[in-house]
DNA sequence: TTATTTTACTAAAGCGCTTTATGAAATAAG
DNA sequence: CTTATTTCATAAAGCGCTTTAGTAAAATAA
């Protein structure tokens, strides 16, 4: 398996090799046509194809972007990620993958190879445990994005959701139906803006409307956590809650097994929204109602960005960009 | 951003180029301890991050494959793509992504970049039309294996599952409870042995249990299929099916929709078993007893192969490995 | 003591491109 | 007819590594 290179073109041309160069990068402007034509069946003939690691290491360049997510498997992050690689490839990039479980060292270690690799830049869902090590690659001069994240020690370009209307939206669309008590089921959110803005949002809805906010409503999940204590705590408060909004797919999904095996019902016994979409929620035996990002979008979105960034079109200032959501309404909320 | 490279390193250890390449490549076969000591301090100290752009030039490898598939959308193939990076990362291996939506000019320009890229090798999950251009990638020297594929057409390793055996076993689960009239709903088969064999196991079963197989009950479905005139034309044979084993989780899916829009209920109705998982499906109003491939495995695994060619651990003759499917039982079939 | 082997390190070529400075030929301007 | 300008093409340096052949000194064997 030879592999053909431009000096063989050149070779075969009859041309110098600056001149091959010219023509693979598209500078006419000074080459006869009859030179252009000549080099053009050349490489038809010999099968000529550049060697981008070459040219990346001439120009500095690689046309490759990294992809730091959490988890590839799983529809939101897949979405995004489709998102992602469909803009770079319009412009000619090419995606980088690395899946980190958000465990802080392979986050760091892929931060690492990528790095070595020479991508021209990185889109990330940041764990939020190496926010010190991601800023210093941005001032280092990494061009670097986040994506569906915002933590408060960390700037950098960010595209999210709109979460603080939509919270707002889907909590208010629970009090006109009646409910007064309506409990969260988020994670830690006090650092993480991405998450914090929602319970923002599900508190303004509450005092515009007359109702007062309860801390005890907001309840704390972890991968740790057992579905089955945490919902005793729920039921257990004295302001029993008609109503949970669920600020994580995962979490909503296991709320609802839990419900299935309890034989509690939605929305007879509960009223559920949960955050983020559900993969065949149309399909279940109550089809629940959500609050839908636009993952797709928050992809092509966040590739923009970084391209744009690479290219210097963009100011160095960190830039947020926020996406709007969708109330999915199904039937999993009553009025009462 | 000055990039410190490794003459730096060297100039500040006082010591050659060349030694230093030795030290990173862990050849301290000659090299006193004092050097390697003083090189590491001297990395550290620079904070010396190697470029595998010049390494690759220099070395012909690139340590990176590239991974071609449908649509990374979708709980199947995103599994099994985290299967492959987890593998690959593992063995220092980078993967690039590329989506075709089995579009057959996407899929060749995929190809065609990765080459560009010099990925040292290729995963594919291929549409079927390019299997000529694989051949000859494949043939000129690029190590290629595909994933859960199989065409007559095209002689490359794969890794697939055990298709003929498990649809085997799902019809004969459908026939122990009584079916005799036992629908397919499958995509274009005849080229495609991965499909094929499903509908092998499909007859086998039919046979060995004195049921005659019937090929009006083997119904076709494209992507520009109207699941109602489908449907239409399944109940529409003389010999109602009572049973319908649907070939591909897109399927199921549109089938479950259908099913749902027109009051049609499971199993009292109709027996259903999907092919591939179905997200939730747990959570549906008949959770769908579906055939489960291992798919992070297959991910794994074909990794494994390729990185086995790459590495010339693996004679050049194609290879096949199958690999276990699960029947998971749940609720949509019923005894007759 | 000399010859040989081992140890520790280096010089330099090469990987396949891009890019810049330069030069020759063709054309236009004075 | 000379000079300036434009058009077309090239030589050569450089990108940051790896690798091989080679050297010199130290250790060991003869």
């Amino acid at each position: 398996m030879k592999r053909v290179k431009m000096s063989d073109v050149a070779k075969k041309t009859g041309v110098s090799l600056s001149t091959v160069s010219q023509y693979m990068n598209g500078r006419y402007e000074y080459m006869s046509s009859e030179t252009k034509e000549k080099i053009k069946n050349a490489t038809k003939e010999l099968n000529y194809i550049p060697n981008s690691i070459a040219r990346s290491l001439a120009t500095a360049k690689t046309k490759t972007i990294g992809v730091i997510v959490n988890n590839i498997t799983g529809y939101f992050t897949s979405s995004v990620v489709r998102g992602v690689e469909d803009y770079c490839k319009k412009n000619d990039y090419s995606i980088i993958i690395y899946n980190t479980d958000h465990d802080s060292e392979l986050e760091k270690k892929s931060i690492n190879i990528l790095k070595m690799l020479r991508v021209d830049g990185i889109l990330i869902v940041p764990s939020g445990k190496n926010n010190e090590l991601i800023s210093k690659e941005k001032n280092s001069g990494m061009p670097i994005v986040q994506m569906y994240m915002e933590y408060d020690d960390l700037d950098i370009s960010t595209v999210i959701s709109n979460y603080r209307k939509s919270a707002y939206d889907a909590t208010e669309y629970f009090i006109n139906l009646g409910h007064k008590n309506i409990a969260i089921i988020t994670q830690e959110y006090e650092n993480t803006r991405s998450r914090h803005d929602r319970i923002l949002g599900y508190k303004d809805a509450l005092i515009n409307n007359g109702l007062s906010f309860n801390k005890e409503l907001i309840h704390i999940w972890d991968i740790y956590s057992d579905m089955n204590v945490l919902f005793e705590k729920i039921v257990k408060n004295k302001n029993l809650p008609t109503a949970i909004f669920v600020m994580h797919s995962a979490i909503t999904i296991s709320l609802l097994k839990h419900f299935k095996l309890k034989n509690i019902n939605i929305p007879e016994d509960f009223s559920i929204i949960g955050f983020d979409e559900i993969p065949n929620a149309d399909l279940m035996k109550t089809p629940v109602t959500v609050v839908k990002q636009s993952t797709y979008e928050i992809g092509q979105k966040s590739a923009e960005l970084i391209l744009n960034k690479i290219n210097n079109k963009e100011e160095v200032k960190s830039k947020k960009i926020i996406m709007p959501c969708e109330l999915k309404i199904r039937e999993s909320c009553k009025e009462i």
